[in-house]
DNA sequence: CATTTTTGTTTGATGTCTAAAATTAAATCC
DNA sequence: GGATTTAATTTTAGACATCAAACAAAAATG
């Protein structure tokens, strides 16, 4: 993870007109996409490594395993393998591994569907749901302090940007 | 990835004076710093698995392997292995495995330090040079297509404030 | 100078991811 | 209604990540 490239291009001239000051050499002559990219890698890797060795620490759990749980916790109904895995956007190869490891744990219940024989209904289970609980309180306060330090307005600002990067990057895909 | 969590918690009362036309309750009660969260891992996670299929299918290597020799193409005199897990905020271990591999596949030298016996010097290799050149070439072509259908206004936004968050998360660690 | 201590790297155990092949159950098609 | 197709899950093989323990070489210490 750092993706880190930053060439010397710099050539396609801006028909735009120049900003007050300066057209903002930055740091680098790299494409501001490619900046992007890699302060956008970087800020998310520092996130999830930071939540990730507080989990461990706190919970002796992963991110994965409480994404997982959080998902269940949001679907009182259940939901099959395939289901998660979609909403994880990870390969259904992931998931069984993930949901062994929690069945074993006693986090979830694993039911056969009775209707269709080939498709597990995931749920939490009590334990399961009082522990999510009590990591998703502790989640929250840590990012809520990793991030909250921003301003208001920069917040949403920053919001409404990711949030149309994330429409563009799904309309390509 | 994903780590969802989205809680109903709207409780504390904005002291901010009132927007034009509604609070902005948003898709869900959750925190901004819980949702700012999530569309940043989403979009990382969402770019991340493009490229790194695009370097598979195209160049058949990933992007461990990529950002590795970026680090050393922009390094002539080289750098030791703590040095490069550094730079890739990677653990040491992790990078035995990946040099070696790299090493087997002719991408990079690593030879023995003449000063300090237990330190190896990487430097990227006469193949690997020209086979990063490519590389380079399409990631780069890849991120403009990518996040380029943002206005160019959007851009410099978007990374002010990626920056700004980095700047504070480098604090907190 | 012999003994710590620190530093650079490797190894091993574990966890998670992918992609692709295998398995099994359901649905569909003559 | 038996054969094919589709769908849900598991398995396997290959990456890459972590952490902690083990080493070996260099530096520091007394």
């Amino acid at each position: 993870m750092d993706a880190t490239v930053k060439r010397k291009v710099r050539s396609a001239k801006s028909a735009r007109p120049a900003p007050p000051v300066e057209p903002a050499p930055e740091s680098d002559g790299a494409h501001l996409e490619l900046r992007i990219w890699l302060r956008l890698l970087a800020c998310a890797t520092r996130i999830e490594k930071a939540l990730n060795a507080r989990l461990r620490k706190e919970f002796n759990t992963t991110l994965a395993r409480f994404d997982l749980l959080a998902q269940l916790a949001r679907r009182p109904e259940g939901a099959s393998m395939s289901e998660v895995s979609d909403l994880l956007m990870v390969s259904n190869g992931a998931i069984t591994a993930l949901v062994q490891k929690l069945e074993a744990d006693g986090m979830i219940h694993r039911e056969v569907d009775a209707e269709d024989r080939r498709t597990f209904r995931l749920r939490l289970s009590q334990d399961g749901a009082k522990e999510f609980g009590r990591m998703a309180r502790r989640h929250e306060e840590w990012v809520i302090a990793l991030i909250g330090e921003l301003s208001h307005v920069a917040q949403s600002d920053l919001l409404q940007h990711l949030t149309l990067l994330k429409r563009r990057l799904d309309k390509h895909a």
